[in-house]
RNA sequence: GGGACUGUGGGGUAGCUUGGUCCAUCCUUCGGGGUUCGGGACUCCGAGACGCCAGUUCAAAUCUGGCCAGUCCCA
């Protein structure tokens, strides 16, 4: 693993500081952000509050400056789409993680981990994969100065490290089903602008791979990874697509792909993860068989399921606002941020309340942090809405005296919690937060999609465009070059836009074989 | 893969056309002190940069070349 989680930087608590940058801070003082000017222009005398760029007009601008403000990642690591993975910025990472393991672990999946290199006799078996990656690997050529017999890839994606392995582990019926994942990193000469966390060359990847009896049995497999799919995206309050990719567009070396899609607004969407089910493709060329009950030799069949820390760029795109990120309970790496708010006749009752307000609620199995730095509370209050805290908890003289905290949500809900049971209240409250953000990404995710009748509806699309395709590839092109992006493909179950079978294609009129279909342009 | 552009303290910038006014401007930031503190405080003192390597020149942030990095457009 490349990601090094930063530690003994010296100090108390200084887990804000790395390598000369500053850092949004953990356990020390605090200041306002920096004000954030998105336009180039001279230096005004007095500059204006930090403000992030509109996210409806702007929204790469907008999402840049919210990674970069709340110190979500570090790009200023001199290669091409290799970010720096900061403290708070790993926190947040670890705890998606720790969401997908616990569900993938779930359906009876077990970790491992293969190694980066894969030599090139390997990489080449699969001619489909192969034609399909070979302009995006990294090659290692030489050990030292001297070059190597075979040359050796830097994963791109691991099948061909894990299935010259399976062969070997796959004997019987009695190995099967074969469910293993792994969390790694993973590499691809990204030729496109790379963006932190969306598109980078250096992937953290999640990845699991299925070796199955037969057919049926591989069919289940990929509805139980799109259901354990959904139960993540619950935890991030992340409504999703799971869409069928149409064959041009499919995985290299797939029998079909499912991809997990999200609309972005403006007609946009982001893939964040897919279903892949590979039939033989892959278990024919690397001789993945097992002895049937019956005797009979047989090849597996094979599914792969794949996630990134894109899906934490689609969290930061999701749910954040003009205010900055905005995280659900599950990925936070806060849940509350505890503020004691001073005065010049309290003395330093607040700052002991508060110390002791935190110190409950971590005992209770919370993430929590103290705020304890000299700033004031205002700065403090913008400072951790842009870090996208869930919840804030505010103490002070008026808190003391009536033996309550002041609750504020990054939604702006402010409440009133009673000391006694404070650590229920708080979890009531982070629970209200996590819904109050699900219905409002969902009243977006409705808003993203719009039924299409012709052609023409689909140019300049504000929004993700449902249509009727005969499922034939020569249509399937027309659509993509009348919305300038992409046909996702059909999705699986029901569509965004419920609404009856279309009768006909969009483009050809055909009335066999139509089926709803979903086109945009992913970004 | 083809083309265009850009690189000045931690972040953002002025200066570059016409070399000398620059031991480099301003804001922010960072360190220290003091007064403050219920939604981005103020003040005093201090710190920090011309992407790298060559070349031209009496003199280079400024001109030339190569490299590295980044951005945008096209395939």
């Amino acid at each position: 693993m490349l990601a090094v989680m930063l530690n003994s930087m010296g100090g108390r608590e200084a887990v804000g500081r790395a390598a000369g940058r500053r850092l949004p801070s953990v356990g020390q003082a605090r200041r306002p952000p920096r004000a954030y000017r998105y336009t180039p222009g001279p230096s005004l005398p007095h500059p204006p509050m930090a403000e992030l760029p509109d996210k409806r007009t702007q929204f790469i601008d907008w999402y840049l400056a919210v990674v970069e403000e709340a110190g979500l990642s570090d790009k200023r690591y001199g290669v091409k789409g290799m970010n720096v993975w900061t403290p708070y910025g790993f926190r947040a990472r670890r705890n998606l993680d720790s969401v997908m393991v616990r569900e993938i672990e779930a359906t009876g999946s077990q970790a491992v981990e293969f190694p980066a290199l894969i030599p090139e006799t390997e990489f080449a078996k699969e001619k489909e994969h192969i034609q399909g990656f070979d302009s995006e690997v990294y090659w290692v050529t030489k050990g030292g100065s001297s070059p190597l017999d075979v040359n050796l890839v830097l994963r791109p994606t691991s099948e061909t490290a894990m299935y010259p392995v399976f062969a070997l582990w796959v004997r019987s019926h009695q190995d099967l089903p074969l469910n293993v994942y792994q969390i790694v990193n993973t590499f691809r000469y990204e030729t496109k602008t790379t963006r932190p966390f969306l598109r980078v060359r250096e992937i953290h990847f999640f990845e699991e791979h299925t070796c199955q009896v037969d057919e049926a049995a591989a069919t289940a497999r990929v509805a139980s990874n799109l259901a354990a799919f959904a139960r993540m995206a619950e935890a991030f309050a992340l409504p999703f697509l799971a869409v069928r990719r149409p064959d041009w567009d499919k995985f290299a070396g797939a029998y079909y792909s499912i991809a997990l899609d999200i609309p972005l607004g403006g007609g946009r969407t982001l893939q964040i993860g897919s279903v892949h089910h590979y039939r033989e493709n892959f278990s024919g060329p690397y001789g993945i068989r097992y002895e049937a009950v019956d005797g009979s030799s047989r090849l597996v069949q094979q599914t792969t399921f794949g996630l990134s820390e894109r899906l934490l760029g689609a969290i930061l795109a999701v749910h954040g606002d003009r205010k900055g990120a905005v995280f659900p309970r599950a990925v936070a790496p806060f849940e509350v941020v505890v503020i004691p708010v001073p005065s010049s006749s309290a003395g330093d009752l607040p700052q002991r309340t508060a110390g002791e307000v935190a110190e409950r609620l971590a005992r209770h199995g919370l993430r929590v942090h103290l705020d304890a730095g000299p700033e004031r509370p205002g700065a403090k209050y913008y400072h951790w809405e842009l870090l996208g805290v869930p919840l804030r908890l505010e103490v002070g003289a008026r808190e003391a005296a009536a033996r309550t905290v002041t609750a504020v949500t990054r939604l702006g809900l402010k409440s009133s919690l009673p000391m006694d049971g404070l650590e229920e209240q708080v979890v009531a409250a982070l629970a209200g937060f996590d819904r109050a953000l699900a219905e409002r990404a969902l009243a977006e995710f409705r808003s993203a999609f719009a039924l299409a009748t012709s052609l023409d509806e689909l140019r300049d699309s504000a929004v993700v465009r449902q249509l009727g395709w005969c499922g034939r590839e020569e249509c399937g092109h027309r659509i993509e070059e009348a919305v300038d992006g992409g046909l996702l493909g059909v999705p699986e179950g029901k569509p965004p836009v419920e609404a009856p079978l279309p009768g006909t294609c969009i483009v050809c009129g055909r009335t066999d074989g139509v089926r709803w279909a979903l086109a945009g342009r992913p970004l």
